[in-house]
DNA sequence: CTCTCCCT
């Protein structure tokens, strides 16, 4: 089949925007009827096209209660567009480089203007603000949602996109007294929404950031004595919640986005539960002595799962709120498209040809995808029409540098379509602006975790089908300008047999640290309320995992070393190898590696063009022993860069400080940025990956600190201690070659091979330790370092402990099986 | 012979 033969659409599917709310609350619907204008009611009820549906009875903002949209159209146009730029949720408030940040505000709030003028400024600045929050669909819920709260212990509120619940649901708790003398939490899975929430919030508060409003999230936090309402990560709550087991500080905690179902927010919400039940009719008292109140608690969600939420707090109110979207009409193909690629390529012709003016936004599973997307359009644009080529194509993935990244918030020049190839990063994290069409290729890589094989997991990482959810959501970007359309790569039957919504977090994934934590807290994690249940083999793994690592006892209690380990902001394994450094007086390396291994962004960024440019530069930096020693290479010469220049006495958090902002982050240098940056372009070293291990290392410098580990101390040239460091906590994570020349893991005996993207890939040394196994399109090792067989012996696999491990939960019930010394751990298969 | 995304 021809590129430019076009993928047929399925006229008779084609519908809109998206579900319709079966969901009918306690207290009444807030905003409007179930159905709100802006919903057309599923496929089922009604079988018209595009057209007709779209022209008839679509309002830019959507809310049926909007009172702008009648009286004039024009402004309600105009007004939508500022809601979106201004408070449209979180995602668009917190990924755009153009949203205020908390700095720029105060120098707007700051600026020199006629004496005169500053008081009508400011009272017309907040003028607009009470103006812009009246509108927000919320508002006109506000009172029953501030009911339903005082009411009850526990509220879920449905809210759609552009509904405002995030900024504004605090804001009602708070400003009607029912935080009394606690704070409210809200949390979000993304660091960057708490931030830049949290800095809206506080102007709306007209209060400067970090005094009434705050956040707290890791390295960064704002907040004071005088804090009401704090914005943080789920992930920083549940740090919280392992020093205060009760939240004594909060009387409100919010849990927002809870539908996207992260492992922390399920921790949190069964932690929840029993806070409550806990603190209920004032029977707990603080630490302090006084009464504890009650806790509220809101969840926030915006799918279906509503009627979860609520079941799982037994059966309490939802309510709804509608949001404020534009139309979005829905093409499904008519056949099954085979070749998501090929079918890429014929709607992106498609479009080009026969649709309007507008930017689209691609979904495609990763980055090699990604890639040879951008390959194959370069190609065929080179061959359209001049009228038809000019197009501007961007690919976005996490692992592209930020100043990559931020060329989608670029217009596109005048007369040019913006075309935007990206993985799901577009679907919760990264809102791009101006997006008229979507391509949905219903696909996406998705990690599972297999626990089996006696514990140590294998994590998979597979091309999937989204779900319901993600694909409404994927649809959902296509309606933030204005009416859009979103072409699904998928039959309409393909997608209602798609399940509702993705396989929460905590059922795929390792569960060591949670596992570790709910034993902090003194739970028992065989029968902890979970929301979603993880499977039992997930927990006694993991249960075994920490155990072997001496994180338990074996009556499966929490160790002193467990409870140490848990206070690292680490996985455990990890946190044992930087305690075991102590003792082997490594701790300087091993914090360098550590804090290389776990941050987020990739150190090494490549792309099919350049892999092999850039292996030549980083060639200098390659460790014989394998990926971890050449990670301390490029953390060494890259501080040894940073120091050569670094000119004394300036300091780039000097202005931070003085603005008192409590960082955890290095004193950064001020010297010649730009000989740092060039080095790190030269070397093909992503340098925000190396930022971000430096104030890693400090944090957990710190946490040495606390834990009575000197993190000067070196070893020196001879870095053996650091590889026998690194295998005390990763040793279930080892292998030796066989005689085929792939690996068989210890223990488990599964076969695997080592990542090409290792250093030791073509070395294949003997016996070798890695951070990941990752099965894709092979089971590969990544993180891989030579270790010396003999070196396997002193580790607990061939240490048959004689207590053996009956890591029952609690001591009481649910005895974890036994674990499979049998299969090779006793070492009687080497 | 190659890497969805996020969090302490």
């Amino acid at each position: 089949m021809p590129e430019h033969q076009p993928v047929a659409w399925d006229k008779h599917s084609t519908q809109k925007m998206t579900y319709t709310p079966k969901i009918i609350t306690a207290n009444g619907v807030i905003n409007g009827p179930t159905t709100p204008l802006n919903r057309t009611p599923s496929r089922a009820s009604g079988s018209e096209t595009q057209g007709s549906r779209q022209n008839k009875s679509r309002s830019p903002n959507g809310s049926i209660n909007n009172k702008t949209q009648h009286a004039s159209p024009n402004l309600g146009q105009r007004r939508s567009r500022t809601a979106y730029m201004q408070s449209d949720e979180e995602d668009e408030l917190s990924s755009q480089p153009n949203s205020q940040s908390p700095k720029k505000e105060r120098k707007m709030n700051g600026a020199a203007l006629p004496n005169g003028g500053k008081d009508e400024l400011k009272r017309s600045k907040e003028e607009d603000i009470r103006s812009h929050r009246m509108q927000l669909p919320i508002y006109d819920g506000k009172g029953a949602i501030v009911n339903a709260v005082r009411e009850n212990d526990t509220v879920v509120v449905l809210g759609e996109t552009g509904s405002g619940k995030t900024t504004q649901l605090p804001q009602y708790l708070f400003d009607e007294g029912l935080a009394k003398d606690g704070m409210i939490a809200i949390t979000q899975p993304r660091r960057v929404a708490a931030v830049t929430i949290a800095a809206r919030v506080s102007v709306e508060q007209g209060t400067s950031l970090g005094e009434q409003v705050g956040y707290s999230v890791r390295f960064q936090e704002r907040t004071s004595r005088f804090t009401k309402i704090k914005f943080c990560t789920d992930g920083m709550l549940v740090r919280e919640l392992l020093l205060d087991p009760y939240l004594e500080k909060y009387s409100i905690v919010i849990i927002d986005e809870a539908h996207e179902r992260t492992l922390r927010t399920d921790m949190l919400l069964g932690s929840l539960k029993r806070i409550q039940q806990e603190r209920k009719a004032g029977e707990r008292r603080s630490k302090d002595g006084k009464k504890l109140d009650q806790l509220k608690v809101v969840i926030m969600s915006a799918t279906m799962d509503a009627e979860r939420f609520s079941k799982f707090f037994g059966g309490c109110p939802i309510l709804y709120v509608s949001g404020r979207q534009h139309p979005v009409a829905i093409m499904h193909a008519e056949e099954p498209v085979e070749d998501f690629i090929f079918g890429c390529k014929r709607v992106f012709l498609q479009i080009l040809t026969n649709e309007p003016p507008g930017d689209i936004l691609m979904f495609l599973p990763g980055q090699d995808d990604i890639e040879s997307m951008m390959k194959t359009t370069r190609d065929m644009i080179t061959q359209l029409p001049p009228n038809l080529a000019k197009v501007l194509s961007l690919p976005l993935y996490g692992a592209l540098p930020p100043e990559q990244q931020r060329k989608i918030f670029d217009p596109a020049p005048e007369g040019f379509r913006k075309v935007v190839f990206a993985t799901n990063i577009a679907e919760t994290s990264i809102t791009i602006p101006g997006i008229r069409y979507v391509v949905d290729t219903g696909l996406c890589k998705e990690r599972s975790y297999h626990t089996g094989h006696g514990g140590s997991g294998l994590d998979e990482l597979l091309i999937k089908p989204i779900s319901k959810s993600s694909a409404r959501q994927r649809a959902g970007r296509a309606g933030r300008l204005g009416a859009g359309t979103c072409f699904r790569l998928y039959t309409a039957d393909t997608y209602e047999a798609l399940p509702e919504a993705p396989i929460p977090e905590i059922q795929r994934c390792d569960l060591n640290a949670a596992i570790l934590d709910l034993k902090v807290l003194g739970e028992d994690p065989l029968t902890f309320d979970y929301i979603d249940r993880p499977l039992d083999d997930a927990i006694r793994a993991s249960l075994m995992t920490l155990y072997a690592l001496q994180a338990l006892n074996a009556q499966g209690h929490l160790t002193p070393l467990g409870r140490k380990m848990s206070s690292f902001p680490l996985e455990p394994s990890l946190s044992l190898v930087v305690i075991s450094s102590k003792a082997r007086a490594c701790t300087s390396e091993i914090l360098d590696i550590v804090s290389l291994l776990t941050c987020t962004a990739k150190l090494f960024v490549d792309t099919g063009d350049t892999r092999e440019v850039a292996a030549d530069a980083r060639k200098k930096f390659r460790h014989r022993d394998g990926d971890h020693l050449t990670l301390l290479n490029v953390f060494r010469s890259y501080e040894d860069v940073v120091s050569a220049n670094t000119s004394t006495g300036t300091n780039i958090n000097a202005d931070a400080r003085t603005a008192n902002v409590k960082t955890n982050g290095p004193s950064t240098y001020a010297g010649n940025r730009r000989a740092v940056r060039q080095w790190c372009f030269t070397h093909f070293l992503n340098e925000k990956a190396l930022n971000e291990a430096l104030t890693i290392r400090t944090q957990l410098r710190n946490n040495c600190e606390r834990e009575g580990i000197d993190w000067k101390v070196s070893c020196g040239d001879d870095l053996e201690p650091v590889l026998k460091c690194l295998l005390d906590g990763l040793f279930r994570k080892s292998a030796l070659k066989a005689a085929d020349g792939t690996y068989r893991q210890i223990g488990m005996q599964q076969v695997l091979k080592i990542h090409p993207s290792s250093s030791l890939v073509d070395r294949k040394p003997a016996a070798i330790i890695f951070d990941e196994l990752l099965v894709t399109t092979a089971v590969y090792a990544r993180g891989v370092s030579v270790i010396h067989s003999s070196w396997l012996v002193d580790t607990p696999l061939f240490n048959s402990k004689k207590d053996e491990p009956v890591t029952h939960a609690n001591g009481q019930k649910g005895a974890i099986r036994k674990n499979n010394h049998a299969n090779g751990t006793n070492g009687n298969t080497i």
